[in-house]
DNA sequence: ACGCCCGGGACGGCCCGTTCAT
DNA sequence: ATGAACGGGCCGTCCCGGGCGT
């Protein structure tokens, strides 16, 4: 009995390592070029799979669009977590309105590069958003300092105010707009969160 | 010859009619469904014509995007001026941000339904992009307080925020945290930019 | 006015024309490798088109099997009304069990043909099966001699053994033993329906 | 050593039993969907197995096709054999073309489900399918009336209108013809090889 | 050595953006 | 302006092979 469990575990991993590899590309394909324009044989491929071997792992496109959604999302939340640990809002702030950020949608903020698409799938995979969203904004409203009043509000504004300013950084990238547009919202979200004792 | 002249310029009246009602159709769909999600034969019908005129007034589906982009963002440089003259910043925060703007993403800020795909687009229609976005900003920026000192930065910075929060409550719609993301969203947007008594 | 009825009409025609082909294609195809076996790009390549061409003329594959069926069936009830007026259903049972009908199956009867298949197609289509069958036993009925109290019946007993012959025939075809499969049915068909006055 | 032999004997009775589900849940799917639409995964869930196990049973889906052929036609010479002992060709005819028969394809005549599939198939195919048929028939002679000169010629023609008659009455299901047909297939039947005493 | 199930290609129907004769 | 035609891509499913484990 143990060693069939040992054994399907065993074999599970295995599994799990592809299940993975897809799950990471589709995710880097999503962010990058947008869900409706990434097919499943570029992702499978990039998995170093082919497309046959998909249907073993997900019943469909929808379901993967919504484990990449939940994915995704968490890793984001932990990275939020420790970045307000180390820095606070102030790191976050940086972290998210940098270069680095704006220049590697692949790698980045699944709401930045998702969100219209988001608002037009199925309620499932909207209700999951909302879960992470919430999660991530909770993490978010931790860091909030502690004299502005309502901080899961607080931090809801300055996700949004982040969000938007990396896409409008993105849509003008290769001009010295996106720059301005990157100071701009960081000087935002810092006027929205960070203490200024003279303002209450 | 002045007849003629004149059966020309009704023609060319009759085929930017054409053109304009397909730019009106793509826009609408556009916004709605995303652009890649669009087909040319839906927005075609909509337009009543069909397939096969689109080529005689666009080369490609990109200069059809190029054509939408630039329209819709005079449109809403064109309403935000009027509704900053009538009810300054506080009246644009509050139709942006309403749930009627939010229920009728065809009809909306184009930078709200379309932002990632704006930045996957080919340089040329970011370059456009960003000029257009750059009117929409300056007619913010002109109901600015005065007292705020870069007024440019702080509509950007504005912006950004309506647009986040936007995308944010129409990818959790028939949630009620939906209009808890719109208040939140608006919260911070004056915030940004409204009169702070405390300040003079 | 006229003139562009005209033009309408004739290339109505010619669009005609690709339709037919179509047909005729898939009609053979599918009586030769069966309905789920004809792939669409295979009958088009046939047509002389190509696969994205299909879809201006039928909405599904499913619609044009039921026009395959409808356009067979109608041929077949002409068919057999000429051979009945020449030679009577003697005429009818030689055709139908003649090795030549047994080796082409692809021009030949669609009920022997796919039969099996038309069963588990969905209503409309085993609807419209069902009203050229009647149209198909009408036509034998007439032909029924007189002696014999109810034709339809007759006619729909002999069709069925016509049927079921040539299935058999062709299920062991490469064989001696087909042909007398062939023999077999027709003697069992002339029994059924040729006047046999000792009997009444 | 006798032991060894023993549990190598017990093994390939449980690879019998596995084989035999296969077999059986490949049958009724054949005859209920047909070949070409019964998927080989759904076959070995039917069967309680997955679908990697097939191939140390088979060697190719067309082997299962010989095998499912082979055993259910003669499944049913056994059971026409039984059929004809206790009521003669009255009850097969009663039974062949009873409602019930019509209604469950995937527990019936092969033949009936399966004829101009098997025409297609490769050349062994129908050699087995031929040498089951003889078989058939042979059961069904030797119920044919003695008066009756060439048994097997009218057990043959007899089966032929038999399976015509089921194939028509399937294919317009759920229609108030459908039992008319069954009717006239019977009356046909009867009189194919039924006593007619104003011959005596 | 039977069974599990991941994986490989190929192809299924359908639809896309685009062209061109009318 | 029409809409048939093109060619290629989409997601999904097929049959089949083979490495692993009981």
């Amino acid at each position: 009995m143990r060693d069939k469990k040992k054994a399907v575990r065993y074999k599970k991993e295995r599994k799990d390592a592809s299940r993975r590899r897809i799950v990471e590309a589709a995710t880097e394909r999503f962010r990058r070029n947008g869900i409706a324009a990434s097919g499943l044989a570029g992702i499978m491929s990039d998995a170093g799979l082919t497309n046959g071997a998909f249907y073993s792992h997900f019943r469909s496109k929808a379901e993967l669009v919504r484990e990449c959604v939940a994915v995704s999302m968490e890793n984001q939340a932990r990275q939020l977590r420790e970045i307000a640990a180390a820095r606070g809002l102030e790191g976050i702030i940086t972290v998210y309105l940098s270069a680095e950020h704006r220049d590697n949608p692949g790698k980045g903020c699944p709401s930045a590069a998702l969100l219209p698409e988001i608002a037009r799938e199925p309620f499932e995979t909207r209700r999951l958003y909302e879960e992470h969203l919430l999660e991530v904004v909770r993490q978010m409203s931790m860091a909030v300092p502690p004299q502005i009043r309502d901080s899961e509000a607080s931090a809801l504004g300055l996700f949004a105010a982040l969000v938007g300013t990396l896409q409008l950084a993105r849509s003008v990238k290769a001009s010295e707009a996106s720059d301005r547009i990157l100071a701009a919202g960081a000087q935002a979200a810092r006027a929205l969160v960070l203490s200024q004792p003279d303002r209450y």
